[in-house]
DNA sequence: ATTATATATTCCTTAAAAAGAATATATGGA
DNA sequence: TCCATATATTCTTTTTAAGGAATATATAAT
């Protein structure tokens, strides 16, 4: 119950639902999610942590950036199967489209400079 | 986006997903619920308009008592996936499993005389 | 070593959710 | 009409979650 109901609160927040469908666009940093969501950047990184701890997406470090991806959500069939439905789940959302459809052009080397 | 916030919030509660385990054995009314979950009748009656309202589940007037039973989820894609998985997930939880066992002898007439 | 920078953590404030007590509503029976 | 009863709603309190500001951590470059 208790890995269900983590699944379930993780995904119950907007923007870690964005992240889901942005992370499914392409490998993101933390700022160029934070440039996205336009929310501040340790906002970003706890909301990361939380989908994280569910086994919805995972990272890697890269000297100082941290790569976040989508899991392979082996961690749970819950998360599995959300992630799955979600590859398509609201891609008719107007603030999800408009999130994709930026999201090739984040670059974290112009966020960054 | 709203409408999919609004399922998985309605099911990262444990009493509420309880709720539908138990609705996935028989209708039931409030007090049955209310027994089966050892919490206040208000508190039952809460989580029952959650459910409701995110098209988890349905009712029926009969007389005094309201008879609960899942929805069929034409609501929304959300709650028809959710309760389609919730069919067979969380069946080994063993909360889950003792409520399920105990289902069929909660008799809203005992209950109430 | 020092500095710069990307990210994580802590702390605090505010908002949202859950619980029960008390009360209201509605239906059925005398 | 009056009473009993199953359920819904309101009110209040407590807990949980989200946000940002400030701070800490870690890595890279000079």
């Amino acid at each position: 119950m208790k890995t269900f109901i983590k699944v379930m609160k993780a995904l119950s927040d907007p923007n870690r639902v964005k992240i889901v469908k942005l992370l499914q666009q392409k490998v993101m940093c933390v700022c160029e999610l934070q440039a996205a969501l336009k929310i501040s950047q340790p906002s970003v990184s706890k909301h990361l942590k939380i989908l994280e701890e569910t086994g919805l997406v995972d990272y890697q470090k890269d000297g100082l950036w941290v790569n976040y991806y989508l899991a392979d959500g082996k961690q749970s069939p819950y998360s599995a199967s959300l992630l799955g439905h979600l590859r398509h789940w609201l891609d008719n959302d107007p603030e999800v489209a408009e999130l994709v459809k930026k999201a090739p052009f984040l670059n974290r080397e112009e966020l960054t400079g």
